[in-house]
DNA sequence: CAGGCTTTGTGAAAACTTGCACGAGCCTCC
DNA sequence: GGAGGCTCGTGCAAGTTTTCACAAAGCCTG
């Protein structure tokens, strides 16, 4: 194997526990604090100091033994492997509910994803403006991914139309898509996406309340057993 | 062991799935479909057969060889398993933008997760009323919580105050919390918390788009290479 | 009712992830 | 400048999840 490949690769549970660190560590800063063991972040973050050490050190040897790491350049580190080190525009597909409280919610902007651009099939939206932002048709999707170079478009439309929206996003040269539709999209090789669905989330913490349920009342039945299976 | 304990364990990898096969079958049953094969819903669900096959084979052997599977009995099925047989009603904490927009849309109560109320610190929100429901003071929770027996709790809240939102979700009684705000909550054994993160998403969207970028200056200096790496 | 076709259910291998345990390096204090 | 104490980096074992691959079982056709 040549010494090594594009880059050394991050595993996915590592990649998605980055943000977490991230947000830690930079509340930390400003808390004035500039330095902290893999303990420390690991209490915060809700995790194993171990687990913590071992994601770090994909990033590179950047602690100190027998003191911990530098939050500061940690930050730093964790900032350029995530591609934080600029701005990336999105564009939003769907004005309705959704598409209008993302919009709003001033979250986008305030963490480096400023909004490129909101698209609507609805005539009736198309012109209003939400959250500083006007809704333009759908036609202007090329446009405005080409215009401002996104990368990313967030799918809030209803799920029938996701789908169609995904296909847009991707012909207009979108590689990466946040769905909040509750349906799986085909998107061609070379794209990721990742799906939020409020649907799927509570449905899993009613399966954990009916397991809860069911182990109360079988308790009652035989009476005694001692383990609690909880989730933390 | 005794014959069976609490009840056959499913693997949270499979939990985290069975909403997106309940969707797509219930969706099927719909369009008219009544049968279907591992390698059918595996398509749709954007996952190999294989792992279909034995995601279901946990709610036990509800197949016919041959055949495939009926889907009406599997949404029975899998609805039963998911406890979905009745309705959760949730108790929504912060009506700030997000909560008003989780209250407002419809999402709720439709898929049998009523909101049986919205609370919030500030008197200025109290007694407005989002998506039907009236905005609620705070120390109305364990009222609110008691009196529907609500058992899962959505954090709403700025992220500040999402820890003392969740402590008093817990000492309310609600053993689930849905969390949208950016900080990891502490909570006692036994309560099962998600975590919904916008910012999460973004970022792990812009390491792989990050990386993309990476790869494509890579190629280019140093020319050829075959794989593409993608996510699907 | 036998043979062929299909599709399930599931052992077993492979891949990935987590957690432990400990050597290695750094700092402080005597 | 050596001893002691702390905390990182990591090999290795354990646990979990995914994938393969194939026997078992059902259906259909002739």
């Amino acid at each position: 194997m040549p010494p090594h490949r594009t880059k050394r690769r991050i595993p996915d549970a590592t990649v998605s526990r980055l943000p977490i660190y991230l947000q830690i560590l930079t509340a930390q800063l400003e808390v004035g604090v500039s330095n902290m063991s893999s303990e420390e972040l690991a209490g915060l973050a809700g995790v194993n100091a171990a687990k913590v050490r071992k994601d770090l050190s994909y990033l590179g040897s950047y602690g100190t033994r027998g003191v911990g790491y530098e939050v500061q350049y940690l930050v730093y580190q964790i900032r350029h492997e995530l591609g934080l080190e600029h701005d990336w525009h999105v564009v939003i597909v769907g004005a309705g509910n959704l598409g209008q409280a993302l919009a709003g919610y001033g979250g986008f902007a305030d963490r480096g994803y400023p909004v490129a651009g909101i698209v609507d099939v609805s005539p009736d939206k198309v012109d209003t403006v939400v959250g500083g932002v006007r809704v333009r048709p759908l036609d202007d999707l090329h446009q405005i991914v080409s215009a401002k170079n996104v990368s990313i478009g967030v799918i809030a439309t209803p799920s029938e139309a996701a789908q169609e929206a995904a296909d847009l996003l991707v012909r207009a040269g979108v590689t990466s898509i946040l769905n909040f539709a509750s349906v799986v999209l085909s998107v061609p090789l070379g794209v990721t996406v990742r799906k939020v669905d409020l649907a799927v989330e509570l449905q899993i913490l009613s399966y954990h309340e009916q397991r809860r349920a069911a182990a109360a009342t079988g308790l009652r039945a035989v009476s005694g057993e001692a383990g609690r299976g909880a989730s933390a």
